[in-house]
DNA sequence: GCATTTTTCCCAAAGAACGAGAATTTTGTT
DNA sequence: AACAAAATTCTCGTTCTTTGGGAAAAATGC
């Protein structure tokens, strides 16, 4: 573990239950004496990552938030997955929430989402949370689709928490389980995350063609008959592949130019030293 | 500059107009060694900051958008503001636009946005896209607060910017066109950043007492006659220190302890190594 | 104003980054 | 499946930086 990594290793214990830390506080943490502290925070905050709300009291930074507009608008994945959002949310039953997640570290994350109707459900899951990988449809679809191999690691290192999602007591159960969800090329999921909420969710490839992100139609529960949940499977499925085929796209150079950028000049800041 | 410096420098590459880039680029752009370039983007992609989008395509990765949530949920002044702003929208004359900014480096930055009514009016300036401190209504306010030290210094780096926006020819026409700002208390801007938008921008304050921040009101020209422009200008004033004040309550160490994180268990990646 | 906290500074020893090129892995193509 | 090209990691002596305990300074709070 170099340095970098180290100095790194400070921004990941800003969560969401602890998101306010001080110098002395995260220096007990990351077990390194209150200097080399300090020089980490200061580097982070130079970066702008993280911010001194009032003496001593360090939170997130501004870079984050200048950051996530930038992926907002020329990250790959969702700029593809644009239309095919809007598209879904349009053609399924209204009152519904699109979601689009992508595989993240060992879970699984919500990285753009849509919403249709005035009786939004409330959920959870959104935009920056993650979600374990044996839990709802939204993981299951890509779950299902790694690499033998990855997914052989993955059992021996979460053979409790497999068996207790239900997804199988051994390797070959938990193998059989995750072929289905593959050769179906969909999953619904009744309230695995929250009460009352079904989700349809159909695997999303990245232009190598591994399977590596999700979109999800989430409703209320009892708001389709069989037949309707059928159809609006096939109508995720195919939005899966609208968003897959858009990502290719994004593999050659400089095929997008980003250039939608208009209003205020260039983006730079003219002040920025 | 320390290493750890250095290898987030490589994060600053990544901006809304070239938001793709191989190591190859970016060591030629930070004027480092390819060997170099391959150690701190694997430093930064192993946080996440990074990621690697189809073979040496590198973007955005998605600890930002995770970070982003966190801030979202927690930042002080995000979380101060969330209310007033809300108010704010609802007194205020429909189809409008409410934007939360903070200083950063030598910029403005929006870091919340509420929008009310059907019309609404396509803005450049967003949640995540920095300002020139010259520019606005949501820059002004905060440039006129800001300590006359830190006033001199900017003019003497931007003497020509700022007779550029009409802000003085000399530093005393800019302390006097700054003092006047201050006086009033609020700003009102007329397309200064998109044309036909009229924004209305008052100061807010640090628990410190510094001003770092401002709220704005932004309307379409022409929906307000003089009177209710004053009406909302006070408005406005209003919801600032209503933030000020509810940003006191952060300064104490577990005044808030963020639990509303209902949902699935504890805010926790139970897969994470 | 003084006491407390926060932050920077100091410096010699220890350890990590550096960087050119080789080796390896991954990727794309016939 | 074999090959060419690209991307990435590895190697290793040299050089430069981080390290960390404590002192000093600056900022903060009362």
């Amino acid at each position: 573990m170099s340095t970098v990594d180290k100095a790194l290793s400070l921004l990941s214990i800003f969560t969401a239950d602890k998101p306010q830390w001080t110098v002395e506080a995260a220096a007990e943490r990351l077990g390194v004496p209150a200097s080399t502290a300090y020089r980490y925070f200061r580097s982070l905050t130079s970066a702008g990552l993280i911010s001194d709300f009032s003496a001593g009291r360090y939170v997130i930074g501004p870079a984050i938030i200048e950051l996530d507009r930038i992926a907002r608008r020329t990250d790959p994945l969702i700029v593809a997955a644009q239309r095919p959002m809007d598209d879904l949310k349009l053609a399924a039953p209204k009152d519904n929430v699109i979601l689009l997640s992508r595989l993240f570290r060992t879970c699984v994350m919500c990285v753009d989402q849509r919403t249709r109707g005035d009786h939004v459900m409330s959920l959870s899951f959104e935009r920056g949370r993650p979600m374990p990988l044996f839990r709802s449809s939204v993981s299951k679809v890509i779950l299902a689709n790694l690499p033998s191999r990855t997914l052989s690691r993955i059992y021996d290192d979460e053979r409790s928490a497999i068996a207790t999602a239900g997804l199988g007591e051994d390797l070959y159960e938990f193998r059989a389980a995750l072929r289905e969800i593959r050769r179906a090329g969909f999953y619904i999921s009744h309230g695995e995350v929250d009460k009352g909420v079904v989700g349809i969710s159909a695997p999303v490839c990245s232009p190598d063609g591994d399977v590596f992100a999700s979109i999800s139609l989430v409703v209320p529960e009892g708001t389709m008959c069989a037949d309707e949940l059928r159809r609006s499977s096939q109508l995720v499925v195919k939005t899966a592949s609208a968003i897959s085929a858009a990502l290719m796209g994004f593999a050659e150079p400089s095929n997008h130019n980003f250039s939608n950028v208009s209003s205020f000049g260039p983006e730079s800041n003219f002040l920025e030293d």
